[in-house]
Formats: C-alpha cells, structure tokens, sequence
DNA sequence: TTGCACCTTGACAATTTTGTCAAACATAAA
DNA sequence: TTTATGTTTGACAAAATTGTCAAGGTGCAA
C-alpha cells in the first residue's frame, strides 16, 4: 500500500518515516526491525542495507526529529513579534506537530536517559535564552503578566503546552474523556493558555 | 550491600523494589530481567521463582504505582479543604514522589501505550470528579481564579505539576541549568504555581 | 542486447533475553 | 540429628532479535 504511494528508490525515506510513525506517532518506543520493516511493507534486511544497523537508525531519526524541532522554534523565537504573540505562534506550532507526533518528547526524554546525549540543542539556541529573558522581563515591568523569575514563566508556559500532548492518555484515562472530548478541549487550549500567563 | 540491609526472606520484596528503583528513578525502562537481578544483588532466575515471569513483575510494579499513587491522591481530593489549600497538599505530595521516582508518570504512559489498559481508574475516581470541578467552579465564581471550564483549570494545574519533573532532563538540557539550579527552581514552584493560578 | 550499478530477498549465523529444571543449600521443627 | 519446607543456584533449552551474505532482480546507459 503505502509502499506504492512513493517512488521505489525512496525506500531509504520510506523506512525513516514509518520509524518516525512508529515512535512518534504511536508510541511503540522498542519497536523491532521487524516491526519497523513490516510497518513499512519492506524486507527487514533493508533496514541494515541502508541504516547499518538499528541503532544507526534510532539515532538519525532523533536527530532529525531534533534539528526539525530546533528549526522551527528558532524561527519563531527570533522574530521581532511582541512577546505574547510570539508564544501564539509557538502554541499552534507545537500543536500542529504534536498532531501528528504526540509521543515525540517523550520519546526525546526516554532516548536521551538510555544514551548518554549531551549537547542536544545548538549554541544558537542556548545564545538566544537571555533575549528570551529579557523579552519575558520586559511584559512583567509593563504589567503585563505576572511577575517572577523568568525561568519560572518560561517553565510554565511549556508545561502547559506540551503537558496535555504528551500525557494525553493518561490524562483521558485517568479524567475519563473521550476524544472527541479531548479534541474540542485541545483546540480551546491556546485562548486557555494565553489567559492563564497574561494579566488580561 | 542492599541485600545485607533486609532479611533473607525479603526477597521479594526486594526485587519489587529495585525494579521500581530502576524504571522509575533511573528510568531505564526497558532493564532486562539480568539487570534487575543484578541491580538487587540476587540470581535472575529468582525473578522467574517469586514472580513467574518479567511480564508478571512489569504489571505488578505498574499496578502497585498506580495504586499507591491514587491511595494518596483520594486522601487529599477527599478532604474538606478549601482548593487552594488541596492543591497546595496535591503539589507537596507530587513534588516529593517526584523527588524519588521522577520517571514515574513517563513510565505509566509509555506503558499504558503498550499494553490495552482500560480501566485504571476505579470508580471511586471517576465519581469524585464532578465533585472536583464544583470546589472549582465555586472558585471562579468566587472569582479568586480566572473564569473558564473547570477541566482546563485542572489540566492547567496538573501541567503546571508535573511537567518540570517529567521532563526534567529534556529542559535541563535544553535551557542549559545545572542540578543545584534546576532544584532550587523546583523549590520555588509550589509558590509560583499558586500565583499563576489564582488571583493574588 | 549487454553490462553495470544499485536494490531486494531469503537463508544463515550470532547474540541477547527469557524461562525451566534438577540439584544444592539453609533453617527451623520434630 | 533428621526431616521437611522453602530458597537459591547453575546448567540448559527455547525464543526473539539483530546482523551478514551470496544470489537474484531491476532499470538504465553504452
């Protein structure tokens, strides 16, 4: 099926992709090459012929879920919007991927603990927290939002995003939602959110 | 040396624990039955002896978690508190679990993925909810918190929680904070969350 | 058509992980 | 001391997972 639906030398990215749906999309963290190649309509012996081996290919699709990741928050942090629609931006951003991949953070947090990773983000993105910062402390001194330490207000506002994504089953299971349900409370998050971290 | 501090016929007991230790804590989610024993200081095959299989002890630490988990949860939501004053417990509690087993949450969900779990919730739960969001309601009502669905105060609440911990790792690493600041950070949460949640 | 480069496959081997079992061991009661 | 019960161990078998390889296939360029 899917298989047929790109060119045959593709095969390379078909792989890669069922491997990001896998963990990404359905959550299947210890996917074997087996399943992987099956999932993908493909010989599992591909897998080695273009990856090496799986953990050669475990690692490229962390990577690139990283750079993505990186690439498109970057974006975003550096423009010259106004703090408040900056995070805007960064909420439907973040909404839309975590559409299609709701298990990608914490596929990164479980990743990164069995590895040993450790310079994951760019200097760039460590060089732009203090702007970041300074942005957040300016909104406080207009009165705008609450005042704390930045840190604190950044910590929030990405535990109030990505918290209800990540932890979407469990927290349906466990409060009893459909979803349905959960769909229509997601899409009422950003205005949530934004009301929630500024001061009307 | 673990070994020596219990008695002999802990066993047990003591490979219940020393698994917790490693999913929850270490998060090392995938050990294997050798690094469990190893981990306890006692022969693999004891696993197989006290608990049949490494998927019988996998659902047993799981099914224990979450007991023990809402056991505590009941006590406070049971309460006759004022909210403020049961989420303040709710934070106290979850930050100290959190202390010792930081994985714990990413463990329920990624295993819940995996397995079929329906029902893990018990209908006490369930039926203490509406209840919930009455105390939360009056609140609003009350107005020392913003207006909006009771449902998403509480995802803002349970986000607010237990996002930095869950994801610990990732915003250590990502925002570039040491051990000693990222705790000191987690000390000032109780109160900031307060503060972001109600109005003054 | 032939040759070449690349892709795909199934068979096989190696490794890892789990589970079983009989024998050895320890301890407390008779 | 002997016996009985429950515990611990190492050896072994079975299953699952990964990786290698030679052989076969495909399409395109000469």
């Amino acid at each position: 099926m899917s298989k047929e639906d790109v060119k045959k030398d593709d095969t390379y990215k078909l792989i890669l992709e069922t491997a990001k749906s896998l963990f990404f999309a359905e959550g299947k963290f210890n996917a074997t090459t087996q399943e992987i190649a099956d999932a993908a309509g493909v010989n599992r012996t591909l897998i080695n012929y273009y990856f090496r081996s799986r953990n050669a290919l475990i690692d490229l699709v962390f990577k690139e879920a990283m750079a993505e990741e990186e690439k498109q928050q970057k974006i975003i942090v550096m423009s010259s919007l106004p703090l408040r629609e900056k995070l805007e931006k960064f909420i439907d951003f973040s909404f839309q991927t975590a559409k299609e991949y709701p298990y990608m953070e914490m596929y990164m947090v479980t990743h990164m603990n069995q590895q040993n990773i450790h310079e994951f983000k760019t200097r760039e993105q460590v060089e732009l927290l203090p702007f970041v910062f300074e942005n957040i402390q300016a909104e406080m001194d207009k009165g705008n939002i609450e005042p704390m330490e930045p840190i604190q207000f950044l910590l929030n506002f990405i535990s109030l995003v990505s918290f209800p994504i990540s932890m979407r089953l469990l927290l349906q299971k466990g409060l009893n939602i459909s979803d349905a349900e959960f769909e229509r409370i997601l899409d009422d998050r950003k205005n949530v959110i934004l009301k929630t971290l500024f001061k009307n």
